[in-house]
DNA sequence: GGTTCTAATATGTCTGCACATAATAGCCGC
DNA sequence: GCGGCTATTATGTGCAGACATATTAGAACC
C-alpha cells in the first residue's frame, strides 16, 4: 500500500522520473517537502535519494537542491572476479600453465606505470589459464619482487593472483579494457590466429606505499563482459 | 586528529585491513564494538561499514557479523556517457553522420534480445561519430518505433541516444563488453582494415513495460574503458 | 543421533533532532 | 553597474534510541 522505507522512496522517485513527472533537468521537491509528503523523516528521504544520485540518476548539490540528471551518465557496476572462480562459475574446470617465469627489467612503459625506477628487476610470470583444459586466457604479469617473501612461493602450484588475494594486504588498483589484435605468441598460446580480436583486461594495483603488480589478461573469442545496470 | 566522520571510519578500517591486522576471511568486531572504541554512534559505523560492503571489501550478515572478504570480487563502477561527451571531454569536436535509415523487420536474435515477436518491424539506424572529423565509432541501432512520437525525430539533426535521453522517460538496461574482428562494412567506415580488433560495446535499454533500443557501438584501434577502482 | 523450535544476536532501518557546509541570492557601499 | 560581504537555504552528516529482520546457536524433543 504506501510508502514504508527508503526503497518505496527510492522506487516511487524513479517512477516520476520515467513517467516524466519530473523531466531530465528540472528540480524536485526538497528533501522536507517530500519527507512531508510521504509520511517519513527526512534522514530517510536523504538515503533514497542519495542512492539515486550515485547511480547517477539525479544530481545533488548543497542550496541548489536536487534535480534530474540532465544526461544521465550510466554507472555500470562490473563484477571481476578471481579467473578460477569465473571459470567454475561456468561449471567448468580450471587449470593453468606457468609458460615462463623469470627476474627481469621490465620495459620502461611497464616501469614507469608502475611508478617505479628504471632498472629495477621484477618478477615476469607468463601463464595460460585453461577451461576444461582449453585455452581461455593468457597472462602476463609483472610483480614487485620487493613483496616477495624468502622462499619465493611456488607459483606453479598457485596461481599469483590467488596468491596475492590470500597474503598480500588488501589493494587498491584500476582496470582497464581494451581489444587488440592477437601477437604470433598470443595466437598460438591461445589455438587462435595471428591478429584475431582479443578481450584485454589489464589490472595494476598497489598498496599505500608501494606497486605490487601489473598484470594484462588476453582472452580469447567469444569473451564478454556484462553488467546489470 | 581523531576519528571524526563515517568516512574517517571507512579508512581507518580498510587501513586495519590493508595492515592485516584483519585478514581476509576474519570477522570483524561489532558496530557496537567498533562505534564505543571511536567514540562514535552505530549509525555512524553503519554507514562506513555499509559503503566497504557495497565496495565488495566486506561481507555483511545478520546475527553472523561483518568479515572480511576472502576473495575479493572486486567491483568497478565504469561512467558510460554519452558518446559526444566522451568525445568533446578529451577536448575534440564530436560529429556524426547517419548512414542508413530503415524501417524493416529485424533478424530473429535481436528481436528475440529484444523480447518482441518476430515480425514486427524496427527502425534501423547506422551511425558513424566523429571525433574531430575522423571515424571514432559506428554505431547500429535498432529502435522500437512504438515509442516514437509522429512525425519521427530526425535522426540526421540529433543523435538518436541524445533524442532518447531527451524524450523517453528514464530506462533499465544491461551493457556488454566484448572484442571483435572488423566486418568489411565496419572497416570500411571506420577505416581499419577487415579484421581488426574492435572494442564493441552492446547496450540494450527498456521501459517498465517495452523494450527500446539495441545499441552496438564499434570502436576502432586503441579505444579503451578505464575504471578506478 | 537427528529434527524442530526458540531465544539470542548483529545488522538493517527509521525517527526526530541538531549542527555543519556549500552555494546562492540579495544587500550594501561605492 | 560592480565588487564584495552576509543571510539564507538545501543538502550532508551526526547522535541516541527504537524496533525489524535474518540468522544462528543451542535447547527441547522424538
Amino acid at each position: 500500500m504506501g510508502i514504508k522505507g527508503w526503497e518505496d522512496i527510492r522506487a516511487e522517485v524513479l517512477r516520476r522520473i520515467r513517467a516524466r513527472d519530473w523531466r531530465p533537468g528540472a528540480q524536485i521537491p526538497t528533501e522536507e517537502d517530500l519527507a512531508a509528503e510521504f509520511g517519513v523523516a527526512r534522514a530517510t528521504v536523504n538515503r533514497a535519494l542519495r542512492e539515486l544520485a550515485t547511480a547517477g540518476v539525479l544530481e545533488r548539490r548543497r542550496k541548489a537542491g536536487t534535480r534530474v540528471a540532465a544526461l544521465p551518465v550510466r554507472k555500470a557496476t562490473l563484477d571481476i572476479p578471481v579467473i578460477r572462480q569465473e571459470i567454475e562459475a561456468r561449471g567448468q574446470s580450471h587449470s593453468f600453465q606457468v609458460l615462463k617465469q623469470a627476474f627481469m627489467e621490465p620495459p620502461v612503459p611497464v616501469a614507469s606505470r608502475l611508478g617505479l625506477p628504471p632498472g629495477i628487476k621484477l618478477l615476469y610470470l607468463e601463464t595460460l589459464h585453461l577451461a576444461d583444459g582449453k585455452p581461455f586466457a593468457f597472462e602476463s604479469r609483472w610483480l614487485n619482487s620487493e613483496i616477495l617473501p624468502r622462499p619465493m612461493p611456488d607459483f606453479q602450484a598457485l596461481s599469483a593472483n590467488e596468491w596475492l588475494v590470500a597474503h598480500v594486504a588488501y589493494v587498491t588498483g584500476d582496470i582497464a579494457f581494451s581489444a587488440e589484435g592477437a601477437s604470433p605468441r598470443e595466437a598460438a598460446v591461445l589455438g587462435v590466429a595471428a591478429g584475431t580480436a582479443l578481450f584485454v583486461t589489464e589490472r595494476m594495483t598497489w598498496t599505500a606505499d608501494s606497486p605490487i603488480t601489473l598484470v594484462r589478461l588476453a582472452h580469447g573469442p567469444g569473451y564478454r563482459v556484462q553488467t546489470l545496470v
